[in-house]
Parts: C-alpha cells; structure tokens; sequence
DNA sequence: GAGAAAATTTACACTGAGACAACATTTTAT
DNA sequence: ATAAAATGTTGTCTCAGTGTAAATTTTCTC
C-alpha cells in the first residue's frame, strides 16, 4: 500500500526541518535561532515550520512522544507470573545494555548534545517534565487497571516508579556530560539502578538511618 | 526598623498587581487575559508589571516559591531519632490537619480557584512542575548531607518522597474539584497519605501482584 | 494524459510576550 | 533643600504563534 508520493514528501519535509534545525540549536543556542531562520535554512516558509511543529520547542521535542507510554507497556506486555517492577527493572537494565538514549547512556556525539540542549534550555526542560507526568498517568491507570486496586495507590506507584527512573536517567546523563564514555558509566549505571529498584521494592526504610 | 515608604509601596503595588491578576484569570482564563490590560486595571505601565514579575506564569506561581524547601527543611529540622521519612509522614499529616493549600485540602473559594487555574492551564501546569524538580534537587542535597550515602541514592529517594506527595496533593485536588468539601476529603486523604509512606518505607514489593 | 478535486504551501496581517533604552518621577540621604 | 539613587514610564523592537485567503501541488477521475 506504499505511502503516496504526497507522505513521502511530507515525511521527508519535516525531517528537513528537524535536522536544520537541530544542527542550529546545537551550532548556536536554542534561544538564539527564530523559527524564520530554521524556516529560510530549510525554503520553507516560516508558517510550514508550524504546520510541522505545533511549537518551537516540539522540533526538539516530538521525538520523545514515542516514548511516551514505555512505562505502561513495559507493564502491560510482561510476562505471567513477573511483577510490575521486575518487569520495568529488567526493560532499564536492557536499555542500559544497548546503550539506549531513552536510558541517557547514549554517547553519541550529537545524541550527546541534544541531551545537553534540552539541560540547559529552561524552556526545553520544562517541557520535557510534562512527558514524565503523562507516561505517569499512563502507568497508573496500567497500574491500576492490572491489580484490583484503589487509583491512588496506583497513582502513588506509577509517580515512585517514574521518577525513580527520572533520576537514574538524569544521573547517566549527569556522568556522560562530565566527559565519561557510556561504556565506562555503564557499569556504576546498572549498580545505582539495582540499587534503585530495590529501594523501590522494599522502600526507604533501611535507608535515612532507622530502623 | 521598619520597612521605609519605598518599600511598602513596593508591596502594595506588587501586592494590587496579583489580586487584580489573579481575579482576571479566574473571572475569565489565563490566556484570555493580557499583561497589558492588567497593567490598566491597576493604572501600571505594562513594563513595570514585569519590572515585579518576571513572566507572566509568575504573577500566579511565585507564592509557590517560599515552599520550594518545605521538604528539605522539614528533614533538617526533625527530631534527633526520627527518620527522614518518619519526619515528613508527620509534617504532611499536620498539614492535611490543618487543611493548608500546600497539600491541596483546602477549599477556600479563592484557593480552589487558583489551583484549578494551575491545573487546567498547560503554561502554569508545566512551571509548577519545575517547582518539584527544584524540590527534590534541595532534598536531595539535605539527604545526601546526612546520610553520609553516595548521591544517587539520595537523588532517587528525594524524587520518590517529592513525587509521592505530589501524587498524593494530585489526588485530594481531584476530589475538592469534584465538589467534596475538605472535611470530608480529610479521612480518605489521611488514610491514602498512611498507605502511601507505607509503601515509601516499605516498597512496592507487597504491590502490583508480588511474590 | 488532461482536467477536476483535495490538500498543502505560502503570503500577509495580527496579537501578545518579553527585552531594551532614554527619559521622567519619586524617594532617600546629605 | 537638594543631590543621588532607585523606580516608573513611554515607546520601540523582536519573535512566537494564529488566522485567512490565494497560489501551488498532488491525487483522482474520466
């Protein structure tokens, strides 16, 4: 059924756009390149940017949206038997193994650096904050579809679940942008997340100094 | 040494700027209303409603900024004995005690009218998310000073104690804008606040179909 | 393959946020 | 009372994002 010349070249138009404009931001700063630039450096005109893109920040962001729901599926794709969070400690672990970007171990030059775009743009990490608190809300109601349970327990799990590894992610990338190379992180990378899931499953109790 | 004329003046006028703000947007929404025509309403120039408030998300989240280190302080505060967790259990029960807006149990007219401004406008709902990420960083730092542990483990305990009790505030928010008064919320609201530092102490491990 | 129909791109104009500079006003200090 | 410092004002500028109608391109149909 091969997608008509018309997809084609719209596929092809926004990948323009989005590789532009990437190489911009990342030459320059995310604040200092208008969307007309992006749109001149593509012939395009600067309304068609916005057809692509609903806003500056998603040519930056869209890309994310596919991960939206890994969470969840993670979750819902487990196999009988495997808990919730084994299912998720076993998908990060995986990821950290392949050195995946979505795990922040990625080292990949210009991986690396639309990483540290979005870390040091406000705008940029504020919006990426917002796809932590959907994939939340998609894993609670996950959560709470599979164990017959309350919604707020639910909701309480997906936002420990979440951002637990919101913070793994953050600390991988935190290492990567010192300078060290993936494969040497990886190591450290799976100890914390052990170390992280564990507190997951048996909580905080032993850590904080109490009994 | 009382505050000099310049500097209550200040006040008022910043003080007039946010009720005049904050009325427009609920009366009408936050996008619908200009800084422009706020500034005529308090017969200010449009430049000096910046001059006090940085962008105009600010004017409806800056009284958010004196909580941003509730959390840390509460564990630097607490009782030589009580653990982290323990400390911070007790503070937000108080606080649901108390009906205080900082745990989403109060159901003033007013309060409820700018909670449900943050929550039902994208632009202020992603900046009051960057508050909790300013939270967990100062937690963070406060565990990571006490227990004498490496950061990563106080990294993924701040964000599971800071994102739990947003999922917690989440839910009673819920409820007071379904229409139920604080009273009533307040046992629900207490029990889900037990059982969810329970599982922070105790981990998920006995959640989601355990072994 | 020519032309009608549908979708997309473009040009143009408009609103509103936020920054900046030069100037006026008010407050504090002397 | 007046000089100095801080604040408020005015006007201007850039740029993001939206709406609309015209022009262009693709697809469909005969």
């Amino acid at each position: 059924m091969g997608l008509g010349l018309r997809e084609t070249k719209k596929l092809q138009t926004q990948r323009e756009i989005w590789e532009a404009a990437i190489r911009m931001f990342v030459e320059r700063d995310f604040d200092d390149v208008s969307v007309a630039e992006i749109a001149a450096a593509v012939q395009v005109s600067r309304k068609t940017v916005f057809n692509y893109f609903a806003t500056k920040e998603d040519i930056v962001l869209s890309p994310m949206e596919a991960h939206v729901d890994d969470a969840a599926r993670v979750v819902r794709e487990r196999a009988p038997g495997e808990t919730a969070v084994a299912a998720l400690r076993r998908d990060y672990l995986d990821r950290l193994a392949q050195r995946d970007a979505s795990v922040g171990l990625n080292d990949a030059p210009h991986v690396l650096a639309v990483m540290r775009l979005i870390q040091t743009t406000p705008a940029l990490q504020v919006r990426a904050f917002a796809f932590h608190q959907r994939a939340q809300e998609l894993l609670e109601r996950e959560l709470a579809a599979q164990s017959g349970r309350d919604d707020v327990t639910a909701r309480v799990a997906a936002a420990q679940i979440i951002y637990t590894r919101a913070a793994l992610v953050a600390e991988n990338l935190r290492r990567l942008f010192a300078g060290e190379p993936a494969d040497a992180v990886h190591p450290d990378a799976s100890a914390d997340a052990e170390r992280a899931f564990d507190l997951l499953e048996k909580g905080l109790g032993d850590y904080c100094g109490g009994p």
